[in-house]
DNA sequence: TCTATATTCAATAGATCACTTGAATGTTTA
DNA sequence: TAAACATTCAAGTGATCTATTGAATATAGA
């Protein structure tokens, strides 16, 4: 006499939602989100230990959201597929509407400044069809390099100041980077607007951009 | 120095998802969806100690998923909103997507059969106001009470029998229960098919049913 | 075959979690 | 004011989780 089918299921369902329930997990999901990745890659970009993040994947994978295969010697971990995305969505969307503290980070992420809304995908497509826009990538160079929004210009933290001084300040500044848990772009656009700027964030990231279906550039 | 804001707002979207990472408190949510209700009367649908179902209910408010208020000397929880209802349907399609073991599960309720589609929310309503349609309410009769999609025959599990019999072999039956996580509308509907009735389930359960803005009826 | 590399396994310590028990709090009713 | 009630708190136990360490496995290339 095993448990009843209504436990099991919930059982189940509650192991989904425990993948989801670590920091260093979540933060494995977002680079996931930017293409299939080794673990050494992986354990890098995240800061964990091999072995440790090695775990976590597994874990990740028990649970149904990643997959893997080998690759000669090494194991190429990749999202199952986007429902993922939109379940690590949900949960984002829930925790600012419903946590107190979330808008506080989020508001000192702009430093008091007030924002505009983000700009969506579909309005940033149409934007860049017309040419009157400026696409800012706020990620890594190997993530860029990858895949980036056609057009988009190539500005690391570091390089910001540097970039925004050669901005027409009459210019439309839209910026992008990881996704809803990257914050680049905040960050990158409380920047820009202190600096008199018209710059506004991008509704999601490139994994967003990409699970629309929406055209991607890469280097070389 | 606290924490990065970024490590601040991982660790807060892990909280939410931490709170739907246990099955009692899944149980408790599924309870909740029906309608706001008090500690005692949860800790009884749920099987859960008193003390144990607080703690629990007190979790998910830290998490952001249910409010509360003093009614008396009642505290009487609900869900903060229908975007939890959200979170627990994609953590349900991402379970059941990707885990073979719910898909056993799945299957082992329908006893080997071919379950059709279920029926939509949508298709139910057209079908109720033509007429053309016997619907199954299988919860029980306090939640019946409460709420029920109108003209829906209470049939709680252990009068399905009875019910059945009283069916016209070529009506339509379409069933429901509480949601997406009961098994009652699956069960029924396997046992309706056994005896060669033409019975569906409905997509979701009640809450879904309000949450798009249906009519409900309730008893006296 | 030997060696280097990428990943996983196994064992462990410390933290956190779920549940129980019994006492404490606050509210209504007698 | 006292008694009854609904809920929460506090403390404790066993189980599970996270991260670390060092060893084990598998593969590629010399």
């Amino acid at each position: 006499m095993s448990t009843s089918p209504k436990a099991a299921l919930l059982e189940e369902y509650a192991l989904v939602a425990q993948a989801l329930a670590a920091p260093a997990r979540l933060m494995i999901l977002e680079h996931l989100a930017q293409g299939e990745s080794g673990v050494d890659r992986l354990a890098a970009k995240t800061g964990l230990s091999m072995a440790n993040c090695s775990q976590h994947l597994q874990q990740l994978r028990r649970a149904g959201l990643v997959t893997s295969r080998k690759d000669g010697k090494a194991v190429i971990y990749r999202m199952t597929d986007n429902r993922t995305l939109a379940l690590m969505d949900t949960l984002r969307i829930v925790a600012e509407r419903n946590l107190a503290r979330v808008a506080v980070i989020l508001r000192d992420l702009s430093d008091g400044q007030d924002m505009p809304d983000p700009v969506s995908r579909a309005e940033l497509a149409a934007r860049l069809a017309e040419g009157s826009v400026t696409v800012l990538d706020m990620r890594p160079v190997d993530e860029f390099a990858s895949a980036h929004i056609p057009g988009a210009v190539h500005t690391p933290m570091d390089t910001l100041d540097r970039i925004a001084a050669s901005l027409d300040p009459a210019a439309e500044i839209v910026a992008y980077c990881r996704g809803p848990y990257c914050i680049y772009a905040h960050q990158a656009v409380a920047a820009l607007r202190r600096l008199g700027l018209n710059a506004r964030r991008l509704e999601g990231g490139l994994p967003e951009w990409r699970a629309d279906g929406r055209a991607v550039a890469t280097l070389e």
